[in-house]
DNA sequence: CCTTTCAGTGAACATCCGTACACCGAAAAG
DNA sequence: CTTTTCGGTGTACGGATGTTCACTGAAAGG
């Protein structure tokens, strides 16, 4: 057990597995997971077919992989959107800005959780659908903390994170289809994701009142 | 030119046309139309692989003709849920009802769209997104002649028959990945559902008024 | 009755696929 | 220094894939 100056034999393991993981995203953003061949994958990060079971039991493994790398980086979203502005007003505007960017900047993980969800392999849809069940609940206990929704039942604050959290998975789906070339088109996205958030937000206002 | 009491030629490949789409939609409700093999295909319909281009000239254009046949598998749901009850304030509880109902019946019909929507080849996940904006664009319609929403622009009420769609798009496809066996879970489903529709609906109702 | 049309056939093609297997060479362990 | 561990290699396999091409036979057209 020797860390020399030089690569460790784990070291160098994780840094093919992270190439593996690399180059899968970007097969599977164009392909979709059940389309992916292991033959291109392997000779996109330059190693020989039989060598991707080193790394991963089954296709399906890797799928969960990505899963968790996925998640991973829009976990870091959403700290740095509650981090943000605790009890700015501008919380919608800023929340969905926030969005926007990483949708831009992590293009690669939304398309995989967008194509996945309902596309590909049992095993990886429903990991997919317990982490944003996860997201829910996370979301569920911010909203609690709102004036106006602290005497709402643990069921209807999730019951609406539900909503929000679809109303914001569409809007990611349909930046990532907009065009690039007519930036019109995605703020009329933004304009659309934020108005709605804003006709949730009063819903949930007036909710009791009814 | 005739009309015999047997099988006309047009009749005849109208028939294999027809099988052909079935035996797709379903092998791609289990694999994904990115993941369809064209051998498999034929082979469940009981032809030789390449009488497939008598009737399509590739496999996207048999992908455009499978959202054609599922949405006028919608349409006939939407025509239902209108016409069943115009005024009655119950409405929320039967169009629910009504998708719920139309899930379940036309199951292959929604799995294809659920997997495609963000899945498959551009050119179909296109199709579909522009047949959900015409959906949208009835439903705003059908808005404006409630009271309350009469005053509000067009924009406005898109955005909230995109909030609408976005949310029984995501419900019908919960419904598809509940667990037949449970069926409470489908009933919290539909709970979840009713109650997003009521919060919208009273999100609207109170908009102006901020 | 003869000709044309055309949905479906069947063989052949080059190519890709996943995986089994024995093997190598260097790092790790002793 | 010797042994063990283990990422990665290279070959080989049987099988599936999309598409080509010339064909058949019955229905449609004249």
């Amino acid at each position: 057990m020797e860390s020399t100056a030089a690569e460790t034999r784990q070291e160098r393991k994780e840094r093919t597995r992270q190439a593996i993981l690399d180059a899968a995203l970007d097969l599977v953003a164009e392909e979709g997971l059940a389309a992916l061949s292991l033959r291109r994958l392997t000779r996109a990060v330059g190693i020989v077919p039989t060598a991707f079971y080193r790394h991963f039991a089954s296709v399906d493994e890797l799928g969960l992989a990505l899963v968790d790398r996925s998640f991973a980086s829009l976990r870091q979203m959403i700290r740095e959107t509650r981090r943000g502005n605790p009890e700015f007003s501008g919380v919608i505007r800023s929340s969905v800005s926030i969005l926007v960017q990483h949708v831009h900047s992590e293009r690669t993980y939304f398309r995989f959780i967008a194509r996945e969800r309902f596309g590909g392999v049992p095993v990886v849809r429903q990991a997919i659908r317990r982490e944003l069940e996860l997201f829910e609940r996370e979301l569920a206990t911010d909203l609690a903390r709102l004036p106006d929704l602290d005497t709402w039942t643990a069921e209807d604050l999730r019951v609406m994170a539900n909503l929000i959290v679809n109303a914001m998975v569409s809007t990611a789906e349909d930046i990532l289809d907009a065009p690039p070339e007519r930036p019109e088109v995605e703020r009329e996205i933004v304009r659309t994701a934020e108005k709605q958030l804003r006709l949730i937000v009063v819903g949930a206002a007036n909710w009791r009142s009814t």
